[in-house]
DNA sequence: ATAGGAAATTGACGACCCGTCACGGATCGT
DNA sequence: ACGATCCGTGACGGGTCGTCAATTTCCTAT
């Protein structure tokens, strides 16, 4: 349970920057933090630009010099959070050996990734809305084909038959997205349990599925 | 009430609705005409609610007699689209006599709908807006559960085994979604390969994937 | 060290959207 | 035919939007 707020800490390495660049990258930052702060608090549909510049101490001209609209501050939220899972997945599929590795190693860091940093997350699904919203940024869509990408790479290579590598893509992003909602919503939540019942399925099917010891996890919304 | 007589009675489709109840459902019919319309023009995010009764005769103070916001209208829609699919599924499932029988035709069902109706579809997916939303009206996740809940249904008989039901249904609903996108941009639309691909992967994995014979399937011309 | 110039911040402004409500015309029951 | 009721209407106060001229802050060349 830790609300502590995450720091991003930008790369406190000697500032050689000026203080016109220092400011810069402070104000941006500045926003940023606002605007996560309230996207949790209000949702992204009743959130304005200016519940945002007002949860800082700039004036609301200063906003539209960083980015041009809630949408936008949305986006780079997003790809913080694509820049920062997109490394870990590559690397480990470049390294995968066999199917089984490839898929439970993408399904595991994914699930593994959104237990911890639940906070971005959470802004993408608010309670309040009904309207859920999911942002594909040319970081996001760029990390998807990175995976199809990958899989038609180990097609190549033999690890994987030759499937539509599309197809596959899109089942695997909906899956993981789709389970990882319903995990954050169990207590406690168990990211290992997640990612293995999406790599059964997928190296499996349904008759590889691990059985469900519980009788119901979490059926009524509490 | 029943006009005891002297009351003409028009022939048409036994329709004895006073002009007021008439005219409240040609306003709402209205409305929601405009909204789809407006919605696949500028998007969700764009559209307002006065683009919304602009496109249509009515006075802006009329709107809010027949919903709150541009959200409730997007949730009727959605609506409409949701009670429209559910009974062909619930049918369906209802007779379903294995596994297969039952991924199969809930896939192909889905994929048939989506690809024959894909205006109001359409809407929900605009191309001009990175900012992809998908509505969970309490029809919508009615639709989700009741999969969840014949699912649970198939496990007491036995016809499943005894998997984890909730994650099952995300990740049939995410499949669904997911594949569904690419489904319609490809050409030819194919929604029985779409859904084949699918069933394929939950009856038997990856392994039991169809072959791609082509070797990239989407953008041939045009 | 300082002056001139570039860059960034500020907040006020016109345009627009929001949801409300008093008004008046259309429709209902009798 | 006649009140009572319903409901469409459009203007209104409050708020947001994106812009821009004025001003402050920082940089650089002398």
């Amino acid at each position: 349970m830790d609300s502590s707020l995450a720091k991003p800490a930008p790369a406190v390495r000697a500032e050689p920057l000026g203080k016109r660049e220092q400011t810069k990258v402070q104000n941006r930052e500045l926003i940023l933090d606002a605007a996560r702060k309230v996207f949790a608090e209000l949702g992204f549909g009743a959130t304005t630009v200016r519940d945002i510049i007002r949860a800082t101490p700039l004036a609301s001209g200063t906003f539209y010099n960083y980015f041009k609209s809630k949408e936008e501050v949305y986006q780079a939220i997003q790809d913080d959070v694509a820049l920062a899972i997109r490394p870990r997945l590559r690397d480990l599929r470049k390294t995968a050996k066999s199917v089984d590795e490839f898929i439970s190693g993408t399904f595991r860091t994914f699930m593994e990734f959104i237990a911890e940093d639940h906070t971005n997350v959470h802004a993408m699904r608010h309670s309040v809305e009904t309207t859920r919203i999911r942002v594909d940024t040319p970081e996001v869509v760029a990390g998807f084909e990175e995976l199809r990408e990958d899989i038609e790479k180990a097609i190549q290579e033999g690890l994987f038959p030759p499937v539509d590598a599309d197809y596959l893509m899109a089942s695997v992003v909906g899956v993981a997205f789709e389970v990882a909602e319903r995990m954050v919503l169990r207590e406690p939540r168990d990211p290992a349990a997640a990612a293995a019942f999406a790599t059964a399925l997928f190296m499996g099917g349904i008759r590889m599925l691990p059985n469900a010891d519980r009788p119901a996890a979490q059926t009524g919304e509490a």
